[in-house]
This record gives C-alpha cells, sequence and structure tokens, in this order.
DNA sequence: ATCAAATTAGTAATGATTATTCATAAGGAT
DNA sequence: ATCCTTATGAATAATCATTACTAATTTGAT
C-alpha cells in the first residue's frame, strides 16, 4: 500500500532549482537557494523532500568522497568528477560503460544492477585561481 | 617537515586486523575485534590510527556519504561492490580500466588523477539467505 | 467548502567522526 | 641510564550532517 504523495509548493521548488542549475549542489545550499522564495522554510524540509524524490527516482544522491551528500537534477547514470580542493561536484561527459555490469558479474557470485564512477583531481575553476595566486 | 610516527601496539593490531580480513570493514568492527586483544582501547585511537594509516597511503578509506566509512587494507585502487541488502562491502576482481584518465580529462578542463568505480546490487550471501527463507 | 491524510516549521535527537585533555610512554641526544 | 621532548593513550566533550518528533497547517479528492 503505497502513500500518496503530493506536489506541495515546497518539494516544487526544490526539484525546480535542481533542474535549473549545472551543479549539483547539497541540500544546505538547495535550502538557501529556496528560502529566497520561502523565507520560512526549514532545512528539513529539504532533507525529506529530497529523500521523497530521490526514492521516487527523480533525482540522484550522490554521497560519497565528502561528508554532506550531493544532488543531481538528473535519474539515469551518468559519471561525474569531484575536486578535491572545492568539493564541487560536475558532470563528466563520458559515454557510459557498456557490459560493465555483466562483466562484473561474471567474476562473482553477486547480482549486480548497478554501477557509478567518479573522477577526482583539481577542477578547472581551483586550476585558474592558483595560476593567478603564483602571479603575485 | 615531516612528523615522525611510532608504530605502537595499537596501531599494528588495527592494521593487522584489517590486512587479514578479505571484507572492508568499519572502524567499530575493528573496534570491537581489537578490543579482544586490547580491553581497554579506545574507539577514538581507532580512529585516529585509521586516518594516521590512511594519510601514510597505508590504508584506504571507503566512504559513503553520512553513514559508516569502510576500510580497506590495500591501498592501491581497485573496485568495490557493496551490497545494497546488508551493506557489506567486497573486492571486485576486474582490472583497472586503462586510460580512463586520460579519456576524462580530454573532454574537460580538470586535472583528473584518480577515479573509483563502485558496483551496487545484492551480494552473494543476502541471495541466498532469501533463498532459504521463501522455502518455508 | 469539507475533511482526512499528508506535509510543514521548528526543534530535539541521533550517529559517525573529530577535537580536547592530560597522564603516560617512547625516542633520541647526552 | 638520564633527561627532555613529543607522540600516544583513554576518556570525554564537541561537531556536523542528517533524521525523528510534534503540533499546526495545507493539500486534493469528494
Amino acid at each position: 500500500m503505497e502513500r500518496i504523495q503530493r506536489m506541495t509548493r515546497q518539494k516544487k521548488i526544490i526539484l525546480d532549482i535542481l533542474r535549473s542549475v549545472k551543479t549539483h549542489p547539497t541540500a544546505e545550499w538547495i535550502y538557501q537557494e529556496a528560502r529566497q522564495q520561502i523565507p520560512g522554510l526549514s532545512l528539513g524540509t529539504v532533507y525529506r523532500n529530497l529523500n521523497l524524490l530521490r526514492d521516487n527516482g527523480e533525482i540522484m544522491e550522490l554521497n560519497y568522497g565528502s561528508s554532506q551528500s550531493h544532488f543531481d537534477g538528473t535519474a539515469a547514470n551518468h559519471y561525474h568528477f569531484q575536486c578535491r580542493e572545492c568539493g564541487g561536484v560536475y558532470d563528466l561527459d563520458l559515454p557510459l560503460i557498456k557490459n560493465i555490469e555483466t562483466k562484473a558479474s561474471g567474476i562473482n557470485g553477486h547480482q549486480i544492477d548497478g554501477h557509478r564512477l567518479e573522477f577526482y583531481g583539481i577542477c578547472e575553476a581551483c586550476l585558474d585561481r592558483r595560476r593567478f595566486e603564483e602571479n603575485d
């Protein structure tokens, strides 16, 4: 027996914000943005709605490599890059690796139904800032 | 100037435990194991030593967002599988994908120096348990 | 418009991890 | 071996992201 979900103003605004940005912000960042439209919004509401949207398969939660989770308005699998310096998460337009799950299944007894690939390094913006700072 | 580190009894036991298991346990699990050898050991000591060992490049920390980190006695990059049901983390003996970082670098301005590939699904043990439970 | 159920804001609680404290133990120069 | 410096230990408190709780409000089907 599944619960009926309502599209509240809060949930809609949260989803709109997430769909409108190219980056993958944290709950806290989304909270600060949404408060410009709903000043009395509470952070708990942001977390609750993000979890609902994730459970519905409407958004993706990216939760490794740093303390806070990042959220991605696109639900289909794709790959990401995270900056070791600023923690920012960016999309990486690399095609999905085909058959890798089948290949991985073949060598053990686990049932594999998903994979995730993340890259790490220094992002373009942090590289630029470094170059600027060393020219003093 | 780098600090000199001492190989204390606690640090050695923690490292030995981590090297002796095939799984990738949490700090809490290691704590419980190590207390059988050092009953008065504190959890803080386990965390501090795990962080030191990670910073030294002797072990790897696998963190999955807000839940507990898992630790891996092997420092070199390799791929993992995490069970959606029990949360257990296992090695996956799949060869490293060559040149993927170079390929990923080519399509953007980030400086990429690492990658991480994770698989998800239901582990062998949980599959077995399910089969057992449906035969009632 | 009515009304039960779902959702909210606000706050308290949780849980993993880190920092602090201070007594003890280890390393190195003499 | 002695002394001095510094790391380590255990215990506890603090932190931070996230979740749970509760009374009041809002939603959407009727």
